[in-house]
DNA sequence: CGGCGTCATTGACTTAAATCAAGACTTCTT
DNA sequence: AAGAAGTCTTGATTTAAGTCAATGACGCCG
């Protein structure tokens, strides 16, 4: 596939005229990264953003002592970093790659001027920073009003839910990082793991989780609680 | 003030040329609300979005249990209910009133149409938008990452430096509420309040907060510990 | 194929904050 | 001004989850 159409296929830019995806494709820097690769830093000053050719980053945060908070994590297709780009000039979080991963980055000055002229580009820009929102409320949600075994119960729930209610999933991530993504720590996620397993909600090996008893798994990610 | 004065001060709209603020005009329904009254639940359709004029509003989530999160308050001038304009068609999360409120409602599609041709607004909603993602991204590096005497701290912090660095503050909201916004309940911050008290580094009369001392209160909201 | 490094698990312990419960203080209302 | 309703504070107790520490499993590279 050439560069034009990898960029026309990426969905914040559908419905967008040829020559408005041409003048993208003149202005876009085509990266790649190794795994675990810092791609900004919270506070670095923003010049442009960026959209996952291939790959995956996460977008967290850190607290002094190390703990880490991941935000968001963004596979093919997705954009990130847009933040500064309309208020404020810095980022708000850390961007690092999970895998190696190829990035296009669009420059500030030439994508601003692009929005502006092309009403269908401001709106599916609207539309992605909107999502966002959603996610980060359930986010908070989550971390706020429901305990570690009913975040992870919502987790997978959600995921099983994109692929066509299917009763087992794949992680796609380290148990780690999954850990970080639920605001826990390792050995906590670990014993929820483990306690799900005996109660028969769901099965775990390695990184194949199946579903067993998906009416308590539902039960579990509204009421926030596992039951004794 | 004259509605039409009134809309083109609204920050959102800034910079739109007039012809466009009278199109606000004449779509705009002006609403009064009592204090405590919901205006939209979660899950609710959305057929358009508000922007306070005066009062103050307060968006969140409850879980099942009753506890609340609030995830964010808007005085006047700001608006709120934008996200299902632009992506799904429900609020992700609740709206009351905090007090005595007048609201401007502006009905989804007279706005969207007015938004792809007036790529001044669409800049300015942009603006909006990742100005909130910020703070939501805020909020989470807070519950995720500090525990309560630290959130204080970045509160108090917060509200002071808005205000010219001066160190007092009246709180604008009950002790209650800000417990929601904290993440924590009502005891638990009355506890810490009163901690951070006989520790010197704040004062506490009713409403009104004043700073003892802003270094250590700076080192809370860094380290989002508090020292034995 | 064997050893090294990352990642995951399990156990004993500590701790921040929620819960339950009671009382005190404000503030509106009539 | 008295009463009622809402709000705040304080105390005793419980609990979810974090910390510290050690061991186990896995995948990778030479």
């Amino acid at each position: 596939m050439d560069l034009t159409e990898h960029i026309a296929a990426i969905p914040l830019f559908e419905g967008i005229p040829n020559n408005h995806v041409e003048e993208l494709t003149d202005i876009v820097v085509d990266q790649t990264f190794q795994r675990g690769q810092s791609i900004f830093s919270e506070g670095d000053e923003a010049t442009g953003f960026y959209v996952v050719a291939s790959g995956k980053i996460k977008i967290y945060k850190n607290s002094p002592e190390g703990k880490e908070q991941i935000l968001h994590i963004f596979g093919p297709g997705e954009a990130f970093g847009e933040v500064p780009m309309f208020a404020g000039s810095r980022f708000p979080a850390n961007a690092d790659t999970l895998e190696q991963t190829r990035l296009f980055f669009f420059p500030r000055a030439g994508f601003i001027s692009l929005i502006q002229r092309e009403p269908m580009l401001a709106m599916n820009m609207l539309a992605a920073l909107s999502r966002r929102l959603r996610m980060l409320a359930a986010l908070v949600d989550n971390l706020s009003l429901k305990e570690v075994p009913g975040r992870l119960a919502t987790y997978i729930l959600h995921i099983t839910e994109m692929g066509k209610g299917a009763d087992a999933l794949e992680l796609d991530i380290s148990k780690g990082q999954l850990a970080s993504l639920l605001g826990t720590i390792p050995e906590t996620l670990s014993r929820i793991l483990a306690k799900m397993g005996s109660q028969g909600i769901i099965s775990v090996e390695g990184k194949k989780i199946a579903i067993l008893d998906r009416r308590q798994l539902k039960d579990l990610a509204e009421s926030g609680k596992l039951p004794a």
